[in-house]
DNA sequence: ACAATTTATTTGTTGTAACAATATTTGTTT
DNA sequence: AAACAAATATTGTTACAACAAATAAATTGT
């Protein structure tokens, strides 16, 4: 649907731009409503699953908060309490970092390995619903529209 | 720059809609925080800016919250609250619809018309940022990919 | 070696989001 | 008309976000 459809706008956009910047917003909510669904029955946020991919990514190398931070998708958050929650919930554990102790050595545990191989069926299955409706083609295009977009 | 630069990601993504996923959350994210900025300086959220566009765009007429939250770009919000804000603030006006008393009649005031028209010089700024970044066809093609994208 | 500066994270506080539960009014059925 | 169901908004509660301030360790300059 398009978008002044979606969002019941009886008055036509200002410009293109205004127009796309407002399909930006909407799509990005209505996706991460999706992705949050995904997420509910582990009692996780989007946010905390990004941050155990990055630290299976790297696993068994710890990652610094700095740098999750850093690498994170959605950059505003509060790094220390989002791991908190992952720490109470067995999903990573922290240690003080021997080379800078500074630092905080954050590392993906077995439990939180295992909840995101069971994410992973779901997972595919979110995507694979988003390739019913963008060809290859399109999605490639709609990454380098946003790249652009961001200059 | 390239969405696997902006977040450091050293192996490649899985499929090209996996990025272009990860790449509308990031790039709305990044959009965010410039909006964020942009109302900072009159204690407002994008969301309570959207909401006052929203009665303005109806006024004199009035709308209920139900309406409100229908047409607002992100749904999940708690309408009564953002309401409570702006009523505060004196920037809307809240009376119990004599028509039906079950709902709210909400109407934006002439404190907050006057805020709209002080964002729009800022909002405007913003948009020609943007029009730096993307021609008009590419506005238009970018907003097409993520109306199909919602299916 | 010491003081000042920078880096890295945490804590405190206030505002907002999510979700379920609760009124309250209206509409519907018998 | 009374009972029941649906619509509309609010409230209560817990979790999370935003921002400033505080802590603590490392680095730099003298």
């Amino acid at each position: 649907m398009e978008i002044e459809k979606a969002i019941k706008q009886n008055t036509k956009f200002r410009s293109s731009h205004e127009k796309a910047a407002v399909n930006l917003i909407y799509t990005s909510s209505w996706f991460k409503d999706i992705q949050n669904a995904l997420f509910k029955d582990h009692s996780i946020l989007p946010q905390h699953y990004n941050v155990l991919r990055i630290l299976k990514g790297r696993h068994p190398e710890p990652v610094s908060p700095g740098t999750i931070k850093e690498v994170m998708l959605e950059k505003n958050n509060d790094v220390t309490r989002l791991l908190d929650k992952l720490v109470t919930k067995g999903l990573a554990k922290r240690q003080l970092c021997p080379v800078n102790r500074r630092k905080m050595d954050i590392n993906i545990t077995d439990k939180g390995i295992k909840l995101l191989l069971e994410l992973d069926e779901p997972m595919k299955k979110h995507l694979s619903e988003m390739k019913k409706k963008l060809t290859e083609k399109e999605a490639e295009q709609l990454s380098q529209l946003l790249d652009k977009m961001r200059g």
